[in-house]
DNA sequence: TCCTAAGCGAGACGGTACGTCCAGTCTTCGT
DNA sequence: ACGAAGACTGGACGTACCGTCTCGCTTAGGA
């Protein structure tokens, strides 16, 4: 964001980090409160105890900005290998579960799902940040799952991807109701049937799932 | 609406027709045009000839009018039945795949989806509306592909709602990949292999799996 | 204002008097609690439990209905003749310093004012109405007051009513001074002695003056 | 208006004098073109080439802004001093009958005058400006008159005042009828001979009106 | 006795201005 | 050249009021 890799000698007072978690924090802080789009850039700034023009000066404009703050809430993505496919998807699962759970990161979904149709770079941003990093999570389980035959091989990744996220930001965004285990376990018994191995030539593959 | 159907004898001159429709033809006209959140009040107003006050005096609120204005786009709902479960629901899939490459149409859902989220009301209308007839369109079909066998009877049916639903909502507002008829039938065909009758014997699949 | 002296048959339902006073009874009241432009005509039709039609009926604008219900504050005048010009003018002043003193006529004055500069047929209503009233009564003890010798038979009545009434009017909207029973009498006094007959001769008076 | 001698530092970006001086300007040349209280602060804003913010960060209401751009017409008020108090006294009345005549200061002055009484700050702004420079002007008159002899040394200046000041006003927003200088003369030798010294005797002038 | 014109309360109508609030930019300091 | 502070343009917001228009209903006189 404010790389300066131009190996310019940098001159003039250097960038307050301090104003930058300031900035951030304080993001953060009336995302919660008041939600993804009631957010005032001044109200940021004002909080962070910061001028509007340092806001700008990092951000290009208040989504981005916010992109980012959000990008602080979610640092870590698991990467499980259990050795059973099932327990691994769980395991990738029930970390998002909790982020629909959160508080702090629901009441911004929505909005950033605006935010992100609004603007390629910021859908970029988002695809790129902790979106891409759980699909990409989700994708070596599953790849794994191929490789031990649990899978077939001629699996539609993107499609088994699709049909493990799509279903809870369905309920959250649409139809309102719980995104809970029950849905999280379904989703994963669902796709591991729909691309199970196929039962009478290769073996009972339900023994295998297992 | 707004109905007075409680048996209260009307006074005063009635809310004019032309003017509703008025308005809601201009809102939908400058959706289309600058985009869901980019619509102005005053502008609605003035294109449909209409003073604010008359719009103010339906919708409480511009999101609350625009959710009235997009319900208007899809009005049918095919109901199909014919004999296959899996035509009937390629024959629903391919109608919400029109919806998404209706420009009209998807350049809203976004804009939609965030305002659920900031008002309940508005998710309310929303879900009762055209997502609530289509839901229910998909839910009829599973019933029938279960009357027939082709589904397990203790299918979730909710579940399967989602797994049809959930990853085209996801494609288009996270990942930003097509959605196409080759993520309809693979969802469709998830849904049928997931849920299928188990051929080699009668018991539970549910004790299988486990 | 709403004659009808044209000889036509009037027919259909004849208007009301009940309406008619209550739309008065309502204009001042509400003129007296929130001032001369802050009064709203739904407000005036609220009050007096009647549609605004009505009283556009009988007033083409909330100024000429307000200018009505105005008169009716002061209605009548007195007509002095004690003899002494000083009391006839000090009765007649008396009047008005009354009038400025009622927060009920006073608090409209202003605005009033102001109407009558936006709106001729205001102005002629207002002159026409107790302002003439008032002046009327000034000029004949004024000319009482030539024949009896008091004054001289040159005055000028136009100046002299002005000396009279302008100087309470400059307080009350300008300089905010009280308008009071020794500012009628310096008047009176004044008005006396600036068109007094000349005491010694009738010699020219400018002599004097300088 | 938003003095700021109270010692503190003044930070962040001083308030722009041009907009200050484009605002004041755009309010003088619509009040000319519409008049006092058509004047939209919309198109105050537009015509200085501003936006609203910055016009109601320097000035709470419509009518505060209009009357400090009243006040910017009329800057000058003469100190005449020629030796005669007449003459000194017509200097100033012809000063006042021309800001009477002048359409540009006419059309504001009654809605001025109603701004006042709906608003106490404005009547202050209004007496603190030129209202109180004109009055100030007249009463030094007056008072060389009085040390030269001309006038009495008990006259009441505050009751002269308002005898040259009041019939010029009534005029002008009451009756309509012509201000010109046999309205201003007339004043003036009512005001010289009401308060002239008394050439004969030196008894009290009261006797001898009544 | 019915007809028809006009009035009635209620409240919606088109317009217009209000004063507030943000976004993103710009301008002054002081560090 | 950074920092905080805050003013800048531009434009949408939702409210309030004016004077008009339309409902369904009532009240008269004339047929």
């Amino acid at each position: 964001m404010e790389t300066r890799d131009d190996g310019a000698p940098r001159r003039g007072r250097p960038r307050s980090e301090e104003a930058h978690d300031a900035i951030l924090a304080a993001s953060l802080a009336l995302i919660r409160e008041v939600g993804f789009d009631a957010v005032a850039m001044d109200a940021i700034a004002a909080r962070a105890g910061v001028g509007k023009a340092t806001v700008y000066r990092r951000w290009k404009s208040k989504e981005l900005l916010v992109v980012e703050a959000i990008g602080r809430i979610v640092r870590a993505v698991p990467d499980p290998d259990t050795g059973s496919t099932e327990d691994d998807l769980m395991v990738l699962m029930n970390a998002t579960l909790r982020m629909y759970a959160d508080p702090a990161t629901s009441a911004l979904l929505s909005g950033l799902v605006a935010a992100m149709a609004r603007s390629e770079p910021i859908a970029r941003a988002v695809r790129g940040g902790f979106v891409g990093m759980r699909r990409e999570a989700l994708r070596r389980v599953l790849r794994r799952g191929i490789d031990r035959g649990d899978l077939r091989g001629d699996t539609d990744l993107e499609l088994a991807l699709d049909l493990l996220s799509g279903p809870m930001l369905y309920r959250y965004l649409i139809s309102g109701e719980a995104v809970d285990e029950r849905l999280a376990r379904g989703s994963v018994h669902a796709v591991l049937r729909a691309f199970a191995q196929d039962r009478s030539t290769e073996g009972p593959n339900l023994e295998v799932v297992r």
